[in-house]
DNA sequence: AATGAATGAGGATTCATTCAT
DNA sequence: TATGAATGAATCCTCATTCAT
């Protein structure tokens, strides 16, 4: 019986979204062709479309798993040290590819609301989460409310939504030049939200 | 052969990159078709081709004038106002063409050299001009210096970095979800900033 | 301007249209591909597709159109030997790509609800009118109902139907077998319907 | 290896089979796909290949099987009744896939010269009992020829013809619209053919 | 005997672009 | 100057079929 084992098929879909993802960070969702992709991970067109319907559930696959990885480097209660952990995390050379992928995540959600809708998802609960840690002022000790950011009365979930600029715009700035001073731009940020640097 | 008048011929040219704008700002540059822009801007495939040798310039084209934009409505020595009305013109109904515009225009600097080259000096001029404020301490008086950031002997270049980077997240935030609240977002940063509220 | 002029645009339809009817009757609408139709008609894929919309529009303008030069050829009001002068085309040689591709309009009615319309009506118009000459009685003289049919009180609709099903199945068996000796058949089905023979 | 029995290996031919006709009957030979079949019979790609070495083949059984069918209905000499017998089993509610199928039978020997054979041997085989039947007179006495036909000296086989047009037609116009009323049909035949009506 | 994962050529259709008018 | 008819390569996807297990 030639039914693949449940392993083997999670690896081979992953083999396929790697190679999807590489092209797609590279070209874009609609400059990459699916031949491209087909080429990229060394199987045949037919194969790839019994694990991806089409290119779009393709998109949405890659676009999942993008704001999962994220999300889990964040953690379920993400700490002030998590949010510039994550920032640093930025400046690997090895992030380059995904960094370039999230550009273009970024930008499909602007054409398709279904991506919209992961996207905005992926976004809100951490931006939530910021929030809350803000908010609760005593418990937030060891959270991105440590500071300054926390005692100025600013409304949380503004605030939360300027670190996830923040993020998003150090995403883009190294997405397209790899030699951003990630440090300097980490150390910058920590001056201004008055935490003690690391 | 009825020779145009340079007005005629610049107008022509505006019409076709506006209609361009939307259909890109819609759909991606690469979703968009050629046939989409004609249909959009009324005129002939044949005489868009005139104006533009391939879909490739025009991109650029809409690119270069993206960025003049931006740089006409910041001016030659921005200060905190002109940035904080930057951030508040973000969240105008009427520019909501102009940020998905934006954001793919972003993307597309991932994938092409010469966009990113147009795009890159779009940007590495006002963070020059910022920094350069910051960094001038008592000269700038009226710059993105006035108030905390200036005072806390952080990297100039870095601090400009981050604020352009909170522009561009604002930018892809409000791209995505129309309802995002700007004047939280504004007086949020301007109380993080530490200038006195407008 | 080369907007093309009407007479042009619908030669060029018909020119299309003849190569893709050519192609069907000979390996019906979903064997023969839409590169067979173009390599027939010898013009470009691009361009077929600005006259039919996608290969189903093609395969409806032609069951229209086949089924509107049936109806021509049988008149506004037709009599008996306008129905077997319709019988006597059949056996003509050059009919023979027409009988093929009626078969297939025939097969695709079965699947296709849209063509299967076209089909019924293309055929249910001819059974009224023949079903109201053989209930006409006196005014039928010069109709099918002349000669035994009419007078044997047969419910008209029925024997309409009978006249078309022998139709049908005539063109079925001569498109098979050309050699099907159509004078033969003519004339004793003249004898049946007790008319007298021509 | 187990070696299967002959009865259980001529079921499981049956299955398929059955699975491949329903799924022709209702898209025709070429829209229905193989992938179509295995789904609806219910074993694997591979099994079915085991069984019939390629869709030509298949189908070709398919179509042999179909006019089996119908020469069983027949007998081998068949009467007046037989023929009207066949024609009420094309009302049948039950008798509706079996229909569809053959009119794409019948499509399918327009293209394919091996289709064309057996459907045409299918054919001629009843035709020739009918034009014997019809042309012996005397002994025809519960034969086709019972009634008007066999009296006015038409040409036996072009009569037999007839019938089976008027067989064909029935077919297809029942295929198309299941509300065809078939008893009003046979009754208006029977008149026709001065038999009496049952 | 039986599975269904895997193949890659071929399917319909769209695309950026050109050119006769 | 301006048109839009015309091109054909490239797109996404499906298909009949095979083969390792």
């Amino acid at each position: 019986m030639p039914k693949i084992s449940d392993a083997k098929l999670a690896a081979r879909r992953q083999q396929i979204l790697d190679a999807a993802a590489a092209c797609f960070a590279r070209d874009g969702f609609h400059r990459a062709s699916m031949q491209d992709v087909v080429r990229e991970c060394g199987v045949s067109a037919g194969l790839v479309y019994r694990y991806f319907a089409s290119k779009d559930e393709m998109i949405a696959a890659i676009v999942a798993q993008w704001h999962d990885q994220r999300r889990a480097r964040l953690g379920p209660e993400p700490s002030t040290e998590d949010y510039l952990a994550l920032l640093r995390s930025v400046g690997e050379p090895r992030a380059r590819d995904e960094l370039r992928l999230g550009v273009q995540v970024w930008a499909e959600a602007i054409r398709s609301a279904r991506i919209r809708d992961v996207v905005l998802s992926g976004v809100d609960g951490p931006r939530a989460l910021a929030a809350r840690a803000l908010a609760d002022g005593p418990l937030a000790a060891r959270t991105l409310a440590n500071g300054a950011l926390g005692d100025r009365g600013a409304d949380p979930d503004a605030v939360a939504r300027i670190l996830i600029a923040i993020y998003q715009g150090l995403v883009l700035q190294t997405a397209w030049d790899e030699t951003v001073d990630n440090e300097a731009f980490v150390r910058a940020l920590t001056a201004m939200l008055g935490a003690p640097a690391d």
